[in-house]
DNA sequence: AAATAAAACTAACAATCGTTAGTTTAGCAA
DNA sequence: TTGCTAAACTAACGATTGTTAGTTTTATTT
């Protein structure tokens, strides 16, 4: 039993290993530039051998960002159920986005710009969650309008204005490491809620 | 001399019309994803056919790319030139990025998610005028923090979170295409410089 | 109508793609 | 040491890639 787990566990490393790289590199060249035999040199191994920890290139793909949106889900579904008023329940999303960057700032990549390249059923499955995300979020600025918590602006252009500046974090934030993570969702909640003038 | 006008218009515009449906599928799949072959049936011809308007591939992304990034960096210089205030330095260049997502939405895509494609010679160009672009936004900001116009948040904070919303419009703009340019500007304006709080 | 040039075509190329089959090496368990 | 298995390897496949050469069709000019 102790085997078992111990070899599973470096199985399971390695192919970690290879999510990992594969997300580095898709987040500089985009999934269909990353040619498995890249992979495979960024790995130090052969292109064959990746086939011995993961089954295909588009299973790297979906692993990456399928286990992304979900997380981004169910943030935004815990932060849904809660009684806060809709300028806390910002923040809690302002939160979320920059967890999740700092811990996986080259997975967002492929979220962000290679999401079209997963295969049918994914694709489905990961096009209902990005939908139930906006929609929840402009459920929240909608109500935040209703009880004047928030302006009377186009609810669509302040949901797309947050969401675009939160979505790309992922690019900003690997150059400006100094600057500390809480300091950052200060400032973000700050700039983002309250404008710059 | 009508006749080699007539005949050159009409090769202009094919090489036009192949640039711009290429931009569409750029847009929908990325560059690399998108093949010869694919862009050749979209215009009801073969692949080799192209050849008699494009050098190459790569030549039809530069041209979408560097022309764009001109226009951006032009519109910039320009703002820079003016003794404007800092508040309406920064319409102006929301004005820009409104203005340059209408007319070539397709195009900015390429510009915001292939650029690494370029080669060499044209991605150094463009690194350059992406870097100036920025440094000139930073030094705006900057300026309007000193003249007590602007909130002294974290400078890169502000750039960022502005401009990565200006530089999404083009995923969110032909969705909402109801809605009025001079309205988009207006409440884009409101929401990037006064926040929704 | 004849001549010319533009723009399409067919066919093919060398390179590269993701992936498979079969084999060898390395590390751990017995 | 022997046996077993994970993880690397070599070699190759069929498909697809961007592109070229040479030819035919279409449209315009004289």
């Amino acid at each position: 039993m102790k085997a078992y787990r111990k070899q599973l566990m470096r199985v399971e490393n390695r192919r970690e290993e290879i999510i990992k790289e594969a997300a580095i590199l898709f987040k500089e060249r985009g999934y269909s530039a990353v040619t498995m035999r890249d992979l495979a040199k960024a790995m130090g191994i052969k292109a064959a051998s990746l086939y011995n920890h993961i089954q295909s290139k588009q299973e790297i793909l979906s692993t990456i960002i399928i286990s992304l949106a979900e997380e981004f889900t169910n943030g935004m579904n815990e932060i849904v159920k809660t009684r806060l008023d809709t300028i806390q329940k910002l923040e809690r999303i302002i939160d979320l986005h920059i967890d999740v960057t700092l811990r996986n700032a080259d997975g967002l990549a492929a979220l962000n710009n290679d999401w079209m390249h997963l295969e049918e059923k994914n694709l489905q499955y990961f096009e209902r969650m990005r939908i139930d995300y906006e929609e929840n979020f402009k459920k929240i600025v909608r109500q935040g309008v209703e009880l004047k918590e928030i302006k009377p602006y186009n609810i669509e252009i302040m949901v797309f204005s947050t969401l675009s500046t939160l979505r790309t974090l992922y690019l900003w934030y690997p150059k400006k490491e100094k600057i500390d993570a809480e300091i950052l969702k200060k400032d973000m909640i700050s700039v983002l809620l309250k404008g710059i003038i």
